[in-house]
DNA sequence: TACTTTTGCTGACAGTGTTAACTTTTGTAC
DNA sequence: GTACAAAAGTTAACACTGTCAGCAAAAGTA
């Protein structure tokens, strides 16, 4: 009964025609050019085909943030391995967010901003924690090897993570100023915040 | 001849009633509520008047940022000078600029997020460049006052605006999570920027 | 072959920003 | 006070948007 089989990855494959035909317009044009018809357009379909597979707009918007946040969480867990003290994992957690958003800023922006509607990441949350304990974890292992065991993680874990989106997210909205600059930027806040961590 | 000065009134008092029902719109419902339509339907107009005093929605936005930028100046300068050190005055900056975007959540989303447009953030300029001039005066003050007069202020300022903008933005991202934590996460971080400024 | 289920399409609804073309009002000159 | 020009304001359209009800066609089952 290989046929339901076939249906199936049929469908899959509808599916993730949408997804790459989707990501190939926000690429090129960006996410405010993406459109329903515009995805039925490129998959050869009609628009009520694309809400067999994704139940809105949003759908879809989520369905990147989440690949985002889990290829986000991957090169973060790399980096920070192959690093032996936690300061030193720190900053590469620091240099690899930044590459990461300077590598796949479309995805950045449709992770964070777009802001637009105030935010339904429910769906996405699971990728998310994987981000956020990475940041975690690490602050957590810094924070024991510091002079100050008794600090708060959750608190320093968030502060890093927001020095970290506050530089990019400035970076992204003065437009492509001097990247040599950024980085300076980047790795003088990290340096100040992870000797202020550590005593 | 007082005719075409009443007249000049009048298309002013059309101007204000546009921005005066826009914001109700956008206090009320959110930026995405905000419709050409609805503003004509507000001020009791048909929708070309609008385009009469707009060039376009997105010259409505821009308004609104330059007024939220000329506000968050005033607030900033108001604050720094009630205090006499530089640390202080860089302590009463982040407080000010943090309450700012919790008072004026709206006004702070319009002027950073929607990202939308990737910024069109040539009208606004002025009123952001008043800003950033506070942020730089001061951080020059503290600079000189520091044990490394040679620091880059561009740079400590920019970093200093990027960590505010970023816990802010954080905060507006993952919701109205306890403010009591978000506003220790602010204090920590200013301060640890701070320290490693004054050296 | 007859019937059912799935699949996909057409066409519509209620919106959006924006603008061309027309009408009405208003101010000026005779 | 009437004739004309300029300004102000209107309607109606264009080209889109997300979304979905209802119908036609194809595919699988008996």
């Amino acid at each position: 009964m290989g046929i339901s089989e076939r249906k199936h990855r049929q469908l899959e494959q509808v599916r993730t025609a949408i997804l790459a035909q989707s990501w190939q317009i926000i690429e090129e044009e960006g996410w405010e050019a993406l459109s329903i018809r515009r995805i039925a357009d490129a998959i050869e379909y009609s628009t009520p085909v694309v809400y067999k597979h994704f139940e809105s707009k949003e759908a879809i918007r989520s369905a990147f943030s989440q690949e985002g946040y889990a290829l986000l969480a991957n090169r973060l867990l790399k980096a920070k391995t192959a690093c032996d003290s936690p300061t030193d994992q720190l900053m590469a957690l620091s240099n690899t967010y930044w590459a990461f958003a300077q590598e796949h800023p479309k995805h950045y922006q449709i992770m964070y901003g777009l802001g637009i509607p105030t935010c339904e990441m429910v769906r996405e949350t699971r990728e998310i924690l994987e981000v956020s304990n990475v940041f975690h974890e690490t602050i957590e292992a810094a924070i024991q090897a510091s002079k100050q065991p008794d600090t708060d993680v959750h608190l320093k874990a968030m502060t890093f993570w927001s020095i970290l989106h506050g530089l990019i997210a400035m970076g992204m909205i003065s437009g492509p100023g001097d990247p040599q600059t950024a980085k300076r930027i980047l790795e003088d806040a990290t340096a100040g915040f992870i000797k202020a961590l550590m005593g």
